[in-house]
DNA sequence: TCGAAGCATAGACGTTCGTCGATGTTCTGT
DNA sequence: ACAGAACATCGACGAACGTCTATGCTTCGA
């Protein structure tokens, strides 16, 4: 059977880290999987982009630009750009450009995905 | 009514991050809110206090001392004793001193609430 | 065609983090 | 009382991170 490395997203982080589906409590995970969530979680701990994610999901048609984030948040715009792109690659959002405009979206279960990593017994 | 300033801990995090019981979709994390998961999750988000939660689960009667961890993460042992702090000032931990050992144990619930926090709609 | 708007990228800088060796502290056994 | 074991704390150092300014790339409208 031929094994193909696949980048691991936040979206398909359930059951899969380091191919071991038992809990974190079962027996220890293995040196990858934990290398694996913790991008996940790294990725996630940062105020702002939690903030990010919040906004994104509470505004209206669950989406939202770079310049509806930027204000409320005080940062700049490369920065906010720069924790979206974290957040992107991590799997937690999708990008959809129309004109001039990127309108960034939360992607369906993909908290959860990281939530059912932290389960235990 | 009086406010207590309470450190949050990931035992005690579900629904109490910023006073609001919304998940993260419904309406914008505060501030303090989103600062206060920033620290849970920065916690967790380390490839080797991951493998010492789990290492630690699945240890012979849920407990483990800092010997018993050092040597299979290739660490020296006050680089545990740091991490081992981390994890129990965010609440995932607990240190009972017995002779000389101290023995960490997993905080019960304290993982559950942390992936609580992480549900959206 | 050209200027402006929206966003991404690049480079720089100060701060935080993970790790180490050295040392302090507490407890046990002799 | 003392030597050793187990662990915590301290100080230092390189790597990674968050933020900024400056700049490049598209896309739209005049």
């Amino acid at each position: 059977m031929t094994m193909i490395e696949l980048p691991l997203t936040a979206a398909s982080a359930a059951c899969c880290i380091g191919d071991t589906c038992a809990p974190l409590t079962r027996e220890p995970i293995t040196v990858d999987g934990a290398r694996d969530m913790s991008l996940l979680l790294k990725a996630l701990a940062d105020p702002m982009r939690l903030r990010l994610v919040s906004m994104i999901a509470a505004h209206e048609g669950g989406e939202a630009c770079v310049c509806d984030l930027t204000e409320p948040l005080g940062l700049t715009q490369p920065t906010v750009s720069h924790h979206l792109k974290v957040l992107t690659d991590a799997g937690y959002l999708t990008r959809t450009k129309r004109g001039t405009w990127a309108y960034y979206t939360l992607v369906p279960g993909a908290l959860d995905s990281v939530a059912a990593l932290l389960r235990t017994v």
